[in-house]
RNA sequence: GGGGGAAUGUCCCGAGCGGCAAAGGGGGCGGACUGUAAAUCCGCUGGCUAUGCCUUCGUAGGUUCGAGUCCUACUUCCCCCA
């Protein structure tokens, strides 16, 4: 653990740090120095592992967003088009499977545009940049990257980083590959020093380790100072690890993860959260921040609004934002059917047919079999328009349609409509 | 190389005399209470054309009316001896 700069004088190191970015940071003096001067060149490295970024990679990104905003460098984005081939052993106890190179491909295309919507990209100045491992990573020769990198590398000391040393402890298999992570990420960080002048790697705290790695090999192969900075592992107050829901991950892509509910994972913030997401998750001045925190009680909720459409305003315009608020008000507090919230298409005939309750909801994407919409149903989760289902033989038919569509509930918060086509 | 132990409900941990859709816990979901929060209490947490049928206990065979449970081989992991 570092001392914090008692008072950065960057822009950058400051907003940092009132917001609660940083984690442990290798160097503050020197990251402030270079972020006055506005040569603080910064990369953050993202494995293809899924289709998607997901909310615990929005802290990174934000740093990004804030390394442009206050001018201090230029961001460079690097997707792990190679290392992810890898796999890295970091705060995990077990190898991940495998992925095949077209998985990697795919995935990296996917995740490529969200960034887009925090930092600007482009040729020059502090215009961000986006880079790919795969198209160094894959050309390297296994000999002279040995004689040439491997030397630099103490397996003594590897075996002393936590990403290693914990999986040994536990007794859990560390494969050769994964070994070599570390290695290939400390290579990237020299890599993106050669080809854009980066000095700084940015990560999530599991990421210290392999960043202080870069930092050595970049001292044996004379790149110059570099640094590290990481920002803080996501959990709730409650202390779980953020961004799973019943459907799985919180992802960024819309596609994957709607607006609307995006915006309610937001506003189901805990209450001893809200600050600290509005600080972290939201550019909003910090003394706006702060008139929010003073609220009391239920009035807390006005903060977890704000908070809602603020991030949602960030990753999907603010257009979409307002909507889903929109939405929400029409659905929480006045408890009319707005037609905004998510829906689902089904042919007229069908519902004219008549279509199980269970069925039902099973095409609305609301429940994952008829029998979870049965034990549902005893539950007294289930409503049709805001009416409880208490007969599993209920029938979806035309005469529950108004305006076209029905209205379909799976506890308290989620609905969807059934629209009829 | 020799000896011993382990793999359980495709989220995790874990009990399981030959009759088991399989104890218990965590997590998740739902209900109550609230404020679309937390905490607490209660319920649910294999699938289906559903008083029945089908698929599940590392893999493949075998014994048996019947196997998660017994036998054999294989795979993987752990421990001890060399």
């Amino acid at each position: 653990m570092s001392a914090t700069l008692s008072s950065p004088s960057s822009a950058f190191l400051r907003i940092l740090t009132e917001r609660g970015f940083i984690h442990q940071a290798s160097d503050l003096a020197g990251i402030d120095a270079a972020a006055r001067e506005g040569r603080l060149t910064t990369y953050v490295g993202y494995d293809c592992t899924a289709p998607s970024l997901h909310i615990g990679h929005l802290l990174s990104i934000m740093m990004l967003h804030w390394l442009q905003e206050t001018g201090a460098g230029r961001p460079i984005v690097l997707m792990g088009g190679g290392t992810t081939r890898v796999g890295d052993p970091s705060g995990r106890d077990e190898t991940r499977k495998m992925l095949t190179v077209e998985q990697i491909e795919e995935n990296k295309n996917s995740i490529k545009e969200v960034f887009s919507r925090f930092i600007r990209f482009g040729e020059s100045g502090h215009l961000a940049a986006m880079a790919d491992n795969a198209e160094w990573l894959t050309k390297l020769n296994y000999i002279d990257m040995l004689r040439e990198i491997g030397r630099h590398f103490s397996v003594n000391r590897m075996l002393s980083m936590d990403s290693v040393r914990l999986r040994l402890e536990r007794d859990q298999e560390l494969s050769f590959i994964e070994f070599n992570y570390m290695i290939l990420q400390a290579y990237d960080f020299t890599e993106l020093h050669r080809r854009y002048g980066v000095v700084l790697q940015m990560g999530g705290s599991d990421q210290w380790g392999n960043i202080v790695t870069g930092i050595d090999l970049g001292r044996r192969l004379g790149t110059g100072q570099l640094y590290a900075l990481t920002c803080p592992l996501m959990t709730t107050a409650s202390g779980a690890k953020m961004g799973k829901t019943a459907s799985g991950a919180v992802w960024l892509k819309g596609e994957m993860f709607s607006p609307y509910d995006y915006w309610q994972f937001w506003r189901n913030t805990e209450d001893a959260d809200v600050g600290r997401f509005l600080k972290l998750f939201t550019t909003l001045p910090m003394e706006r921040i702060a008139e929010l925190e003073r609220l009391q009680g239920a009035e807390i909720n006005e903060a977890k609004k704000v908070l809602a459409t603020e991030a949602t305003a960030l990753l999907h315009g603010r257009e979409a934002a307002e909507s889903a608020a929109e939405t929400a008000q029409k659905t929480f507090e006045q408890g009319v059917t707005a037609d905004t919230l998510p829906s689902v298409e089904v042919p007229r005939e069908d519902i004219e047919t008549g279509i199980g309750i269970a069925p039902a909801f099973v095409r609305a994407g609301l429940a994952a079999s008829n029998g979870e919409v049965i034990r549902a149903i005893a539950n007294g989760a289930i409503s049709v328009n805001d009416a409880r289902v208490t007969d599993r033989s209920r029938i979806v038919a035309a005469s529950d349609l108004k305006d076209g569509v029905v209205k379909l509930s799976f506890g308290k918060k989620k609905h969807v409509l059934l629209r009829a086509v």
